[in-house]
DNA sequence: GGCGAGCGAATTTTT
DNA sequence: TTCGCTCGCC
């Protein structure tokens, strides 16, 4: 069965992640029926053995290894379904967290689904939205203003910059970045600025600035994300009434990719599953140790290993059984993984059959891959009549067979949407980008701004958050002089020595520092706050819809961008803001319901018994789920994405592209042993997405950096099994042999049984060029007689492999010089790069 | 205050 | 190569 994709549709279930209206059913006052043997449930109908097994397991701690393609969130749904339909727990009495908002209204959206509940109430969203929404309910105790704003990852940035600023901090030897980093990291910790061990002065400026930070962002009433999650975590360790409340109320905790949870995440949830007192929730936690792929952000893979020793946790299932990919696919990917040394260990298999090989292509270039990919997108795309012989439909015979036997082609009528163009980074996309538009394929790229990241937008919730809390410097400094009102650098730096000085040297915010402004300054200066305040008024009782509106016209953004040249997109976009305000406020029904959801969270003690305005809540939707990367969809298109962002989706054709030493595995991460799992566990990853078709794609050079670049063909290809895979192109021994370009696909390709075969050789260089209305055909030939220059006086050829004595086998990336000044550049797998003299070198060719 | 030259960096990303 | 940011000039 299909999974359900929920796309575009954000509705319905924003208001879990801001607002609650949960109903007050704690558990134990509700009603204790006694469960119905579990065959007895259609619910469990369809469940295998094992994901039955997990469904129904006790509450008691339990780790659910949960495979690609296994059906982990159904599992987790079904679960919770399960526990409330036999009545374990009322929809109050338990926690669901994600990592995305996506994940959350999957899992909302599926339940309902199942039962007629309403999960609006429940506590199902992401660490950050649940943070925020315990964060809104004990402000006080939190020590928080009620209208909190969230700073996402930019205003950070700013928040960090502007703090450099003012204490004139070297940005070359602190980069703000760094610091926005080390200030993360401290908090994923749980470390506050007290608690940081600093043994050398660097650190111990950071640290010192991490406080100055904290002081910043508790003047202005503002909150990152990592702060989002401490200070919850905070509340509930150092409070304990409230931490006794939510622990007696969560009697069934569920976690989904917990294999992505970080330390501070770990210990949020130790805290409310009670573990180690004297009673203990039930954490039922999913997740994927081979799909971990989020270290370089802080997840701890080994939280599950923690996990298990630190709940004894009894139950352990592991779901292996795959309901999406043929068996090629899946043994490509069990081969892969095996490679890797720290495992719980996992084995995925499938009742359908061997399916198609999976198909390896190598191209001259990144251009020739592109060409080729296109050439391949176009074949799957036709029409059925046009196909070529040995081109089957899609399969309706049993599914199955080995290569011999007729296999399920896809080779034609696929959707586009069922394509899938996988890389390792964002780079990579240019060119496959630049081939699919000139030869008219829709396609649909994933990364990028989302919505609520976009510039105008971010002014016009700047002007919004002014109106809710007037201390947020950074929204102030965002907007203050946009659009331009006279207000420069100058007048800005007065202003914030005016706004440090206040008080007595306790500073105050810019907005309050106006007043001791004077001149030209202090004259717009007190213009601007004025307009802001009076906004404020004007906006009191009206709508939210009509503020937004109220705002965009009386701020000037409208009309600003009326006036400019490319202005017209993000007029629409501003637009698209109000649309969006009023979905919300219909969807979440602002109003009496408000008033009875503040009601009901104020049952917790030292509730603080507030109702957020619809104005907040809209804002704190907007910090906390960015919206859509692109919002048209809808539209058949091939989609472009990393294997990162395609985690969790699925796709027929899936080519993973750029499989080349020092990109798949990427060379930042080849230093360190952990870094080079992780990239085998991203290639596992995209691998599994692949439901009937899976090529794999490398180019023999790529443009990087403006340079071309040589490399040799990943590990990851050497790692799968030589029976699965189907080499479209011609083998190659390390590299070298052959690489001419003369060669051509040319028009007889695609003609093989199975499909995709292709004559030989590798695409003409020329032939892809001109395709991309580029000429580079005389930078190439100028190039190449440099080459030939040099492969003449020293018998090396650039991409040619050879073996040293020492090193071992490498590939020529660069020649210099000729007779005995001659050295190459030589990538050698084992050793990096080196550069050797040839005079002294002791090089054979392969 | 706006624009253009010049410089440096350039996995992966959600909240 | 290309993007984003800073700086300096008009």
């Amino acid at each position: 069965m299909g999974w359900v994709r929920v796309t575009g549709a954000t509705v319905g279930c924003w208001l879990a992640f801001y607002n609650p209206s949960m109903s007050l059913d704690l558990p134990g006052t509700g009603p204790r029926p006694t469960f119905p043997s579990s065959s007895d449930m259609p619910l469990l109908a369809g469940l295998n053995t094992e994901q039955r097994a997990a469904v129904t397991l006790p509450a008691e701690p339990a780790l659910i290894l949960a495979g690609a393609g296994s059906g982990k969130t159904r599992v987790l749904t079904t679960r919770i379904a399960w526990l409330l339909q036999t009545g374990q727990i009322s929809p109050g009495g338990l926690l669901a967290v994600t990592f995305t908002n996506k994940a959350a209204r999957e899992m909302m959206t599926r339940l309902q689904s199942m039962l007629p509940v309403n999960v609006r109430g429940m506590w199902i969203g992401t660490f950050h939205g649940l943070c925020n929404r315990l964060l809104r309910a004990h402000h006080k105790t939190a020590g928080l203003p009620q209208t909190f704003q969230i700073l996402d990852t930019q205003d950070q940035q700013s928040a960090i910059k502007r703090l450099c600023k003012q204490f004139n901090v070297d940005e070359e030897r602190f980069p703000p970045k760094q610091l926005q980093w080390f200030i993360g990291g401290c908090k994923e910790d749980g470390l506050r600025p007290g608690d940081v061990q600093a043994h050398d002065p660097d650190t111990r400026k950071k640290v010192e600035l991490y406080q100055l930070y904290e002081e910043q962002c508790q003047r202005e009433g503002v909150v990152d994300f990592g702060e989002l999650l401490l200070r919850s975590y905070e509340l509930l360790r150092d409070h304990a009434p409230v931490r006794e409340h939510y622990q007696r109320r969560f009697r069934h905790i569920l976690i989904d990719e917990f294999q992505d949870t970080n330390k501070l995440q770990y210990a949020w949830i130790k805290l409310l599953a009670g573990q180690g007192a004297s009673h203990e929730n039930a954490v039922f936690a999913v997740g994927d140790d081979d799909q971990s792929i989020y270290a370089f952000r802080g997840a701890r893979v080994g939280n599950m290993a923690d996990f298990v020793r630190e709940f004894h946790v009894q139950h352990q299932i592991k779901l292996e059984q795959n309901y999406r990919s043929y068996s090629n696919i899946l043994d490509s990917a069990n081969a892969l993984i095996s490679h890797n040394k720290h495992r719980l260990g996992k084995n995925l298999r499938t009742e359908q059959g061997a399916g198609e090989p999976v198909r390896v292509v190598e191209s001259s270039s990144d251009f020739a891959e592109a060409q080729w990919l296109i050439d391949e997108i176009k074949q799957l795309i036709r029409d059925d009549s046009s196909a070529a012989p040995g081109r089957l439909k899609q399969a309706s015979a049993p599914l199955g067979g080995s290569e011999d036997t007729p296999v399920p082609s896809v080779g034609a009528n696929i959707a586009r949407k069922e394509m899938a163009v996988l890389y390792r980074s964002n780079a990579q996309s240019r060119v496959i980008e630049t081939a699919l538009f000139n030869s008219g394929i829709p396609y649909k790229v994933y990364g990028g701004l989302r919505f609520f990241e976009r510039a105008e937008i971010k002014h016009a919730l700047a002007y919004l958050r002014l109106l809710e809390n007037p201390n947020d410097d950074t929204s102030f400094l965002r907007v203050v002089n946009f659009p331009p009102r006279g207000i420069g650098a100058r007048s800005i730096e007065q202003l914030q020595d005016a706004a440090r000085a206040a008080n007595q040297g306790a500073g105050s915010s810019l907005h309050a520092a106006v007043n001791a402004m004077s001149g030209k300054a202090g004259a717009n200066l007190s213009a601007f706050v004025a307009k802001i305040d009076v906004l404020r008024e004007q906006t009191q009782g009206l709508t939210l819809r009509e503020i937004i509106e109220l705002v965009l016209e009386h701020s000037g953004l409208v009309e600003h961008y009326r006036a400019e040249r490319e202005g017209a997109d993000r007029i629409e976009n501003l637009e698209e803001l109000v649309t969006a305000a009023e979905s919300f406020v219909s969807i979440e029904g602002f109003g009496r319901d408000a008033e009875a959801t503040a009601a009901a969270e104020n049952a917790a003690p030292d509730a603080d018994g507030e109702v957020l305005s619809p104005l907040a809540a809209f804002l704190t939707h907007a910090a906390l789920e960015a919206g859509d990367n692109q919002a048209q969809d809808g539209q058949d298109a091939v989609q472009l994405m990393t294997v990162h962002a395609s985690k969790g989706l699925e796709f027929d054709v899936v080519f993973i592209t750029g499989l080349e030493e020092g990109l798949f595995p990427h060379e930042n991460s080849l230093s360190d042993f952990d870094g080079l799992e992780e990239e085998r566990r991203l290639m596992y990853v995209a691998i599994t997405r692949a439901r009937k078709r899976l090529y794999l794609s490398l180019a023999q050079t790529r443009m990087l950096h403006g340079q071309t670049r040589y490399h040799i063909r990943s590990r990851f290809l050497d790692e799968l099994p030589e029976e699965t895979l189907k080499w479209v192109t011609p083998r190659n021994q390390g590299f070298g042999s052959g690489f001419t370009p003369q060669n051509s696909y040319g028009p007889g390709r695609g003609n093989g049984a199975g499909g995709g075969a292709w004559n030989s050789g590798w695409a003409n260089a020329s032939r892809s060029d001109s395709a991309y209305g580029r000429d580079t055909g005389s930078s190439l030939s100028s190039s190449k007689v440099v080459e030939q220059a040099q492969e003449a006086a020293t018998g090396l050829r650039i991409g040619m492999s050879v073996f040293h004595n020492k090193f071992g086998e490498g590939k020529v990336l660069t020649l210099e010089g000729s007779g005995d000044d001659a050295r190459a550049q030589i990538n050698f797998p084992r050793h990096g790069v080196k550069w050797l003299a040839l005079s002294v070198a002791k090089l054979t060719v392969v």
